[in-house]
RNA sequence: GCCCGCGUAGCUCAGUGGAUAGAGCGUCUGCCUCCGGAGCAGAAGGUCGAAGGUUCGAUUCCUUUCGCGGGCACCA
């Protein structure tokens, strides 16, 4: 049985329990949401419900009067070992080990789908993410979003969603013109400005600008500056997109600012805004009323001087982007940008949609970096930067990737550089893929004894009785699988991925506490028993949901190390 | 001044109102003649920054306060 067959089943010994009048009720004070949770302790059982101690006080009866009432109910039901009652009200169930091991052959008839969802099915989602200035090699801040974009992506996939990673490229303006201006000196041998770029990248980028268009160097002023700026921008945006791809992040849609203003975007934005009756003008500068909704101020669109800003940008490419037939629109913002959460909400609002359904602004905070003991202060202009490229060349994408995205985003992050390189054993990442090599060591090694096929599709599912798994180990790794799918729906629900981190992390523990307490394979001549069948499909569950739970991370599972 | 985030073990951090607050690292004690020891079993280590409030119950929600980080534009 499954927590969200016992939930069904909660909920109908609730009915019951109503139209029995055993409990003073009416079906609308039934919980919608019936809680079921692994409990803390074990002792306690295999699942926790907390529903008496919601519903007891309405009913007018203590909650442990009421969840003795439940316990009848639920003590008949088939799989049901034990149920008792504990503490303030809680009901704890223990389900027998034929009803609990079910999961393990679920698991392997599912395969890679178990645990997906429907929880966002239909759903159209832009998340957007990264959106770094084409003026230099990504570096470490950039690498958090670029794991946890895309981790966030794949759980909304997960759970049905239809989602674009999407990155925005700001292509405009005066920064562009400075890095330009950095690569042709660089490129003429004078000195760089001192407003300019001075990161050891320009002049590589420059001896690359002239050997790809040596004449670049002869143009006339300013057709010379633009062609500089160009070439060196597009070498720039390939080099991201290639590290970017390296690192297991691949963009849907690469969106240029610059394309905003010259495929009419702009003026539909403008459009869109004005019959929604928030644009006015004041002191020459046409403005949005962003007051109206929760911002601080009004922002100007256009200048008096007639020159539009980057604000204007950023709502038509909100308006763009809902053209674009997305139901909701994600952005994955730095801490540094914290201010731009009420006006971008207040732009949706503007546009006439819902602020709370269809925009969502996450702010991660900062990734600070020791070296040495040291913090290492980022400054791309000083040429001072450790890049993503770097850190992949020093750990490994996996071990980035899931040391990014094993904390939440809205604390800030410390990556102590001396330990993740010299160390990378201490890295919790290689002990989920060791948990997931060593139970694929497990099951090679019982194809090559002929227990089994190699190839879990090939499993008899009659060969399998779960009523052997009766080690107090084999039951809290069961019940931990069997809440996998619930795990998967929090972390696409609060777009927090790193759930699925810590909770392969837990299933890789409960692993190897199992396979040190309970032998798998026969030893020497041994008869091969049912028993020992059943904890190989155990093993073959768990390694399949430490692969799922992987590969939501975009991080690997390897089958030897 | 105003806004956002954070404050949990020596360090780095989990913990979407529940039971005795957890993990890794570090320290200490055990476990390889057999399926992968990148592992397992155990010990020590906490006024959950502080004070109020909400309720059956608060590390979690609210208010105040202290400390740390980040942000305020007709810049991009």
């Amino acid at each position: 049985m499954t927590p969200q067959e016992l939930a069904g089943h909660i909920k109908a010994a609730l009915q019951s329990a109503i139209s029995s009048g055993q409990l003073a009720l009416s079906s609308e004070d039934i919980p919608t949401e019936i809680v079921v949770e692994r409990p803390k302790n074990l002792d306690h059982g295999d699942w926790a419900t907390n529903v008496a101690m919601q519903v007891g006080k309405k009913a007018g009866l203590n909650p442990r009067a009421a969840a003795e009432i439940l316990q009848v109910i639920l003590q008949e039901l088939p799989g049901v070992e034990a149920v008792e009652i504990a503490g303030p009200g809680f009901i704890n169930i223990r389900l027998s080990a034929a009803s609990q091991g079910e999961v393990a052959r679920d698991i392997i008839a599912k395969g890679k789908n178990f645990g997906r969802g429907v929880q966002l099915a239909g759903k159209k989602i832009n998340v957007e993410f990264i959106s770094a200035n084409p003026t230099g090699p990504l570096h470490l801040g950039h690498t958090r979003w670029a794991a946890v974009g895309d981790a966030i992506a794949r759980v909304l996939e997960a759970e049905g969603a239809e989602s674009a990673r999407e990155f925005y490229i700001n292509d405009l303006g005066v920064q562009m013109d400075k890095f330009g201006a950095s690569v042709k000196a660089a490129a003429l041998g004078e000195p760089i400005p001192e407003d300019g770029y001075h990161g050891a990248y320009i002049p590589e980028l420059a001896a690359q600008v002239v050997s790809q268009n040596p004449a670049i160097v002869d143009l006339a002023e300013p057709q010379r500056s633009e062609a500089f700026r160009d070439a060196a921008y597009a070498l720039q945006l390939a080099d991201q997109k290639r590290v970017l791809d390296n690192f297991n992040t691949h963009f849907d849609v690469w969106y240029s600012e610059k394309s905003l203003h010259t495929s009419g975007a702009v003026d539909r934005g403008f459009e869109k805004l004005k019959s929604q009756g928030h644009m006015f003008v004041e002191e020459g500068a046409t403005w949005l009323r962003t007051s109206d909704f929760d911002d601080d101020k009004d922002r100007v669109l256009i200048k008096a001087d007639g020159a539009l800003t980057y604000f204007a940008s950023d709502t038509a490419y909100y308006v763009d982007k809902r053209n674009r037939g997305y139901d909701l629109c994600i952005y994955l913002l730095g801490a540094d940008h914290h201010g731009y959460v009420n006006r971008l909400r207040a732009v949706a609002a503007c546009a006439g949609d819902n602020p709370d359904e269809n925009i969502q602004i996450l702010i991660g905070q900062m990734v600070k970096m020791l070296k040495n003991g040291e913090e290492v202060r980022l400054s791309k202009r000083a040429g001072n930067i450790i890049t993503l490229e770097d850190l992949v060349d020093e750990v490994g994408v996996d071990a980035a990737r899931y040391s990014l995205i094993r904390y939440p985003v809205d604390s800030p992050l410390v990556l102590d550089l001396d330990l993740l390189v010299s160390n990378t054993n201490d890295n919790p990442v290689y002990y989920v893929q060791y948990a997931h090599a060593r139970i694929a060591s497990v099951v090679r090694n019982a194809a090559e004894l002929g227990l089994i096929p190699a190839d879990t599709s090939n499993w008899d599912p009659a060969t399998f009785d779960p009523s052997q798994l009766t080690d107090d180990r084999e039951g809290a790794l069961l019940g931990l699988l069997a809440d996998y799918p619930r795990v998967v729906a929090s972390a696409a629900e609060l777009r927090e991925p790193h759930r699925i981190a810590r909770y392969i992390e837990e299933v890789a523990t409960s692993y190897h506490s199992f396979y040190a307490a309970c032998r798998v394979l026969p030893q020497g001549d041994e008869a091969v028993t049912e028993l020992n069948i059943a904890r190989l499909w155990l093993c073959a569950a768990t390694r399949q949901v430490i692969f799922n739970g992987l590969e939501l991370l975009g991080v690997s599972a390897p089958d030897r190390m």
